[in-house]
DNA sequence: CACCTTTAATGGTATAGACAACTATATGTA
DNA sequence: TACATATAGTTGTCTATACCATTAAAGGTG
């Protein structure tokens, strides 16, 4: 199931936490099982239960388990949600708006860095980027334009396939993790190589927003711009205290 | 210091958390400040050294406190910033900036609640609410228009004296404690009712922005409404992954 | 003085065990 | 059948102890 080196200088409890991640990670468990009993895990590995508990704990305040007394710990829901709290694929965001999420790809291609995408990339001007343009749709209605840039060297042989299907699938398999990201966002008035993709007339409003999203390292992984329709469009963000 | 019934069903380890939030509440104890080693705590109270490390854990997930190993467990820096993690108020936003914040009272008043501001306050239609508008200054000029409607029921004895300082503050030491937030933004024209108080011409960009607020016993406490000049601001969101 | 070693204090990890509180199931009883 | 009771299994709380890793300060040495 997974293994515990007890001599091994990584922590006892840390070594159950990552196993108990990976399980998840491969789906042996999925959301709403439940896994084995503190007690089934202390003598499964022959460790001591405050210790498979230290593990558990962390594994629970990070929101992937879900304990529950008398009757067991659980693998929590979500997941993909939890991502970044907050911070969701254009996909999943008209999806949780009941619409059904589309995807029109403009162009997929090679470019040379500009001075902007150049900073926000940590990569020198001139140096090659991916550049993908695209317009996302809501119920077949075009709802934004989406400029996207990620460097080669970080994200290698990213494909219109790829694209296509998901991004930050890919990502993920290239062993890559997301930490943080920022975004801005304005009001802006649409702008005339923008109004037909989008469909609006002269003088129409549009929500600017850009987002720079880092890695756990902190390397930048990606820079977008998107237009969105200010007329469809509302964003929401929930903010809890912590 | 702080008293511990040992045979109460309130668990110790909580009784301890709470004694310790509570010599921070009252800055017995401040940002920075070494509390007593759980050894000396353990022994202060009679109890485990792990109880006492329970309670500490808790309180350093909550961000209270902060452990180092070989030195001690020290009262985390910030709070108020902590208040409420990407939700500042207009004047802490405008500082961050680097411009001078300030406010113009426009009116304060009690009204009637509408439908929208009834159903958003959770109280009847018709019932008297508190209407506060005002214009947000950044370096003197006009930044956004703001209307914010807080129910007397909840918050008692608003006055102009307390919305020209800090309502926040005001709310504070009512014992509310704010729990979470829901803002949208969205992109529009500005109007013509709002077009004079910015300073703005025809067919002007503008950010619109409503935020409703809650508690921590889930009540609301204020709904607000802003209209941000678009070619003055934009608005910024970190988020980490958790 | 500058440098190394020792020592004491801190939080970090781990053990083995105990009892409480809660949940679901099985069992017995009217 | 319906209801109370026992029982086993779960997480929750707590103890007492041990040793490890890191830090800072004290003390010794050149």
């Amino acid at each position: 199931m997974m293994k515990i080196d007890k001599h091994s200088p990584i922590p006892i409890y840390y070594q159950i936490e990552e196993g108990i991640r990976e399980l998840i990670e491969q789906k042996v468990w999925r959301a709403g099982d439940v896994i084995p009993s503190e007690r089934e895990l202390s003598e499964m590995y022959g460790i001591s239960r405050m210790t498979v508990r230290q593990a558990i704990n962390n594994l629970v305040n990070e929101g992937l388990l879900v304990r529950q007394r008398g009757k067991g710990t659980f693998v929590a829901e979500k997941k993909m949600e939890q991502a970044l709290k907050g911070l969701t694929s254009f996909s999943e965001d008209m999806r949780a708006r009941g619409m059904v999420p589309g995807t029109r790809l403009l162009s997929f291609s090679i470019v040379e860095a500009g001075k902007k995408v150049a900073e926000k990339l940590s990569i020198a001007m001139g140096a090659p980027v991916y550049e993908v343009k695209r317009i996302h749709l809501a119920d077949g209605m075009p709802m934004a334009l989406e400029v996207l840039y990620m460097s080669p060297q970080l994200v290698p042989n990213l494909s219109e396939e790829i694209v296509s299907r998901s991004v930050y699938e890919y990502i993920e398999s290239l062993g890559l993790q997301i930490a943080s990201a920022r975004q801005t966002l304005e009001a802006a008035i649409v702008r005339q190589s923008e109004q037909d993709w989008l469909e609006l007339s002269d003088g129409a409003p549009v929500l600017l927003i850009e987002r720079h999203t880092f890695l756990t390292d902190g390397r930048p992984l990606e820079y977008v711009k998107s237009v969105y329709r200010a007329d469809r469009y509302k964003f929401v963000i929930d903010m809890e205290k912590r």
